[in-house]
DNA sequence: TTGTATGCGTTATCAC
DNA sequence: GTGATAACGCATACAA
């Protein structure tokens, strides 16, 4: 059977199509007595809305696109559906676009997208490392999470106050009693990390600690393999290293593993704190400290403003929202 | 400026909307000259096809809808990724649907999706708990990844082979020495989990073990933080066990952290294995060995017999497909 | 090989 | 308060 049209509920209840449609969205005028019949006539038929035929009228396809990095990545995920969560309920849907990082695929679904028409897209964190340009300057609406934009005027900048969590993270080493904290990063750093880092080297500052590069950074190759090795020799080196704080928690996890077969304890002689609060980190022995990021409110901030950019409201553009984190502790630095 | 359309694109080329039409779909007959031209000012103009009309008139939108559970949960988020990926370079986009275990969102979901005019939908799991109907009857083509369908007659229902993974895993703890295994399990059992169990069973009885409730079975609570209590008191009960089975990862995350702290030493005196091989499993100390299902090879053939149901061949209808799955041996039983 | 004309299901602009 | 009807952009049956 043909699927049921607003052509057919207005032969079925005796009306025009104009009238159903009004009816149906709830605009202009109509009596109560045909609202009834045909609001019925739809519940006896089963009607559902063509979405295609409304989008190409209105030109609009309540739907919005997110583009992510790596939909397998938790931090993401997370983000992710509690975006969809929240459009949801305002009867949207979301199309889920996983760029794998690979700025061919990003550029490609950019397009689809805007054939599709979507209302709105959400970009998290680049597709590529930092650096790549974002190709994208029509005329619909989006926002960045995560990732600084190239032309900031036309859109908004969420982020995690990542600096904030790498001083909260140092303070607490600190407080805890170390005299030579040591942050271990990545070769290629993202501006996120850049931030993290900064973040370290102000809370030294702030409590008197000369941040000395050889001293109180290790900085891991691209080679994964390597960690073990690399991580080992800066110990040899620095033995008076008293903690870790790292850039992300697979690399904190990694050099728990590394430390405890060192024989070192931890958290007595070595404290560590990671960034993201991965599962995992409930997981290893010792658990994982780590910072937080609110991602529940990175989602609120996100679809509040995509929204308010969708409704024509320009007045947040341009600005950058930072969202507070938190230190969540655990064994290894209690 | 307005869009593009491809009246636009036939005036400026001088042909009509139709060649235009049959060039872009590269579908009935043209000269090359035409070809060319037409080409060109696409390129120039950078036209980009209105999918919402092309839906309209086609019936058919070019995308796929995928209900997943809990996009958040690793399983569920690599299964959707490797999906997504393969439909991407087949041209359809896909609209992941988070139904958060909730089976009133996951109706809306549908009916959105019907709206949508989809092409085809892939269920993952189930919305909540196993047992609930899935309501959807119309013309779509589905397929259903781990979740057994009500009327298995229009669909194909793919799964991993959980009875083979809780078998595998139970001869490889009897193998290495074990003469007292136990599973592990939750109250309420979904499918899988009956199915993995099963496994255990049989392994156990092909190698001439007697399988009792008792002794080779820890049935757990629904409350979390009881589950150190219950374990402990087990294997106070029944110290003659010699490794776990769980149904679940995180399950046997926490029984290495439980039986740690009794001071059993594992693998020594006891060993364990999981399902599912979730990225926690790698930094646990020891770390988990597992049962790992095969992600890219169940997207391979959902995306494969999705498209198949959508091109109108209905000879896989009202199978079932099983995917093999796999043992990855760490430390806690090596 | 190409062009004309029609309709897909809606919404919106008129007129009544 | 309601009804005709014209778009929206595209694919296609039918003519030429």
């Amino acid at each position: 059977m043909r699927n049921v049209t607003i052509k057919d509920i207005a032969r079925l209840s005796g009306v025009s199509v104009a009238t159903v449609s009004r009816v149906i969205n709830n605009n202009g005028r109509f009596s109560e007595e045909t609202r009834q019949k045909v609001l019925q006539v739809i519940e006896e038929t089963g009607y559902q809305m063509n979405f295609s035929a409304k989008s190409l009228r209105m030109n609009r396809s309540f739907t919005i696109g997110i583009l992510v990095p790596d939909i397998s990545n938790y931090f993401f995920a997370d983000v992710v559906q509690q975006i969809e969560e929240k459009f949801f309920e305002l009867g949207y849907s979301t199309i889920i676009c996983n760029t794998a990082r690979n700025s061919d695929k990003e550029q490609k679904y950019l397009t689809i997208l805007e054939s599709k028409s979507v209302d709105g897209i959400i970009v998290i964190s680049g597709a590529s490392e930092e650096g790549i340009e974002f190709n994208f300057e029509k005329t619909i609406p989006y926002i960045c999470i995560d990732r600084k934009p190239k032309d900031e005027k036309n859109t908004l900048f969420i982020s995690s106050n990542h600096y904030q969590g790498g001083f909260i993270a140092t303070e607490k080493l600190i407080e805890l009693g170390s005299k030579q904290p040591v942050i271990v990063l990545h070769q290629l750093l993202t501006s996120s990390s850049k931030e993290r880092a900064k973040g370290f080297v102000d809370a030294m500052k702030k409590n008197s600690l000369y941040f000395d590069e050889t001293v109180n950074q290790l900085i891991l190759g691209t080679e994964q393999d390597d960690i073990t090795q690399q991580v080992t020799d800066f110990l040899t080196k620095h033995p008076e290293t008293d903690s870790f704080f790292t850039t992300n928690d697979i690399l904190a996890l990694k050099i728990l593993k590394i430390v405890k077969t060192l024989g070192i304890n931890i958290p007595a002689s070595l404290k560590v704190i990671g960034f993201d609060d991965v599962p995992s980190s409930q997981y290893s022995t010792p658990t994982l400290s780590s910072i937080r990021q609110n991602t529940e409110e990175i989602a609120r901030v996100a679809t509040k403003s995509l929204l308010a950019f969708i409704d024509g409201d320009d007045k947040q553009q341009g600005k950058q929202i930072l969202i507070p984190v938190e230190l969540v502790s655990r064994e290894s630095i209690e």
